[in-house]
DNA sequence: ATATCTTGTGCAAACGATTACACAGATTTT
DNA sequence: AAAATCTGTGTAATCGTTTGCACAAGATAT
């Protein structure tokens, strides 16, 4: 057993089958122009040598290094641990790996990775774009390189770039028509920075469906924060000490509504009897806590999945044109304890 | 501006200043050879030219990444990735990337993200074994290769290998003792495959604190399954079939004890009056259920940084010998409502 | 004053794969 | 039967850095 300290490479297989590296090479990418006999031999060195190839070598001579850098502001959510795992199921298929960057919704941090993950030298990115990016400029500073940029669920119409998200808008109607349905008048809203997509949208439904039922909106009635379990807390203790009725609350997230229930729970309110709850994103913990909460399924696994098959459609894309796709996938409404 | 379409290389930062590559090459790393003033002069038109090191060609040529693999069964838990956050913290500041790979628990996908990651040419791993895996020899295959691994919180002493885990038998005494001085003496014990680590010590934990307050060691308390939140539940039914009296129950597992909750409220049963509950791990979400569940934290954020800085250690240890190095964290009891 | 270091830099060969171009022999077209 | 095309493979340059070796000039030791 003679094994050479190094690894093996396709000289080494070139040289047991009297061929050229570059004919094991081709063999190997499966160029037509190698004769099937000259394929299955080098196949077979490749095998008993146990060749392993070197993606950094031939990722500075071709340029492509078959990984694609994830931003998402924290892998730590079901909801974007679980688009994660949609992509990397596609990837991996395709033998491109995934190198996963999180932003914490810091706009530095978030820069700072686009920068890390170009000197990567990443075929492309996918991300989702943190709470407190306002400037997008080191996104556009991707687009300009040419390298294909996909965005979901956070995403920005400054942009023009490929996008999958759901449709938030319709979630909202949805989850606020069933507030209403089930008596609610009086509903209060949690949103954040209406420069976000994704609390604009769900702002709009919630307006839309209050309307829709001849119930007039009340700006008394909507919150902004920034949608942790503290500012659910904050809000809901807010709005009980001003006086105002109210009979439900429709957060744009699971966690801010999840403390205002801890508050209507301290408080005696009686849920969902006196005052009726739904959330946003579809945590896990919304079916651990008492009663459930009803809230919005974001799709996550659909969504990851078809994040990377609009990713690999523009890595496949040669022509380089600015081809840009959207995707909108439907929400679900799941119902639980806290609205019925 | 003229913008040759290329990047800009160390070749360009050498024409610039009728030096060479290797000069330029040597004056970015620091090399004590070059003089103070060649140095400044390169770095301030490295800045002019807004060089970026291309990391593939220098990866390839030095054999060294700046890429860590980290392997975990799970990003999407509060504790792996909270040491994962630990170790990118690390890592950023040393200017090394990471590139999580997820293992789902499932053997077969272990094995293939360390064949991966080594693919990738990445200079080190860091993991934690999934709960499936009995055989491994695709750790050892890291080891062999004189790559740096260290394991934490799940890992196996089969694997002479540096490992950052926390007293999980101190952490289940505590929580046992805890639980024994609030009056419980039929004491419940979810614990999973006897050969992981954590559930065996957690188990001896729980023993010792039972023997040492004189109480009798039930084999019929003690249940073992995947301790997920299902799992959870079905225990707890079987338990409460069975007619088994019991006045708490301690989980190794913060999902199977929200389960055991949800059956023993469906049952009636008071907590923490009639039925005390501890778990282990301090996942989010046990401070939102009703009552709130006493549990053990596992120190995650340190945990990770003390992952990385015994990675570091190891990859500038030249002299690659098998040092291996034990940490061990101390964990704490967080006391809830569950529980007293 | 000669021998020996030190300092700062250049030369050129790697690292391992990919790929444009070339070319010989076989096959097909005209 | 000559010309054109196809097939299968080799040659050699290339991707951008790193690094062992060489070497000139200045500093220090003997």
């Amino acid at each position: 057993m003679k094994m050479k300290k190094g690894k093996t490479t396709i000289h080494d297989i070139a040289g047991k089958l009297n061929v050229t590296a570059s004919t094991v090479s081709r063999a190997l990418n499966d160029n037509p122009r190698i004769s099937a006999a000259t394929k299955k031999k080098v196949l077979k060195v490749a095998k008993q040598l146990n060749y392993q190839p070197n993606h950094i070598a031939s990722a500075l001579r071709s340029g492509k290094s078959r990984l694609i850098g994830v931003i998402v502001p924290t892998a730590n959510r079901n909801f974007f641990s679980s688009v994660i795992r949609g992509i990397e199921e596609i990837a991996t298929t395709l033998n491109y790996r995934i190198v996963i960057s999180q932003s914490y919704d810091e706009f530095e941090k978030e820069v700072q990775n686009v920068e890390t993950l170009l000197n990567a030298q990443v075929d492309g990115i996918i991300a989702s774009i943190g709470k407190s990016t306002e400037n997008i400029e080191h996104f556009r500073k991707i687009i300009n390189k040419g390298i294909p940029l996909v965005l979901f669920d956070r995403v920005s119409n400054k942009l023009e770039v490929s996008q999958v998200i759901i449709d938030d808008y319709l979630g909202a109607y949805q989850a606020v028509s069933h507030l209403i349905e089930n008596g609610a008048r009086r509903i209060v809203h949690f949103s954040s920075s209406q420069r976000i997509n994704i609390y604009k949208e769900r702002k709009r439904g919630y307006e839309d469906a209050l309307r829709d039922n001849g119930i007039k909106i009340d700006p008394e009635l909507i919150l902004y924060s920034n949608m942790q379990l503290e500012d659910g807390r904050e809000m809901m203790e807010r709005v009980i000490s001003e006086g105002i009725t109210f009979d439900a609350v429709f957060s744009s997230s699971d966690y801010s509504i999840m403390g205002a229930m801890q508050v209507l729970k301290e408080h005696g309110f009686k849920i969902p009897q006196q005052v009726k709850l739904v959330g946003f994103g579809n945590e896990p913990f919304t079916s651990f806590t008492d009663p459930t909460i009803t809230t919005v399924d974001q799709k996550s696994i659909p969504m990851g999945k078809i994040t990377a098959e609009t990713f690999f459609e523009l890595i496949n894309d040669e022509n380089s044109n600015p081809m840009t796709k959207k995707t909108i996938l439907k929400p679900e409404l799941i119902i639980r304890g806290s609205s019925q």
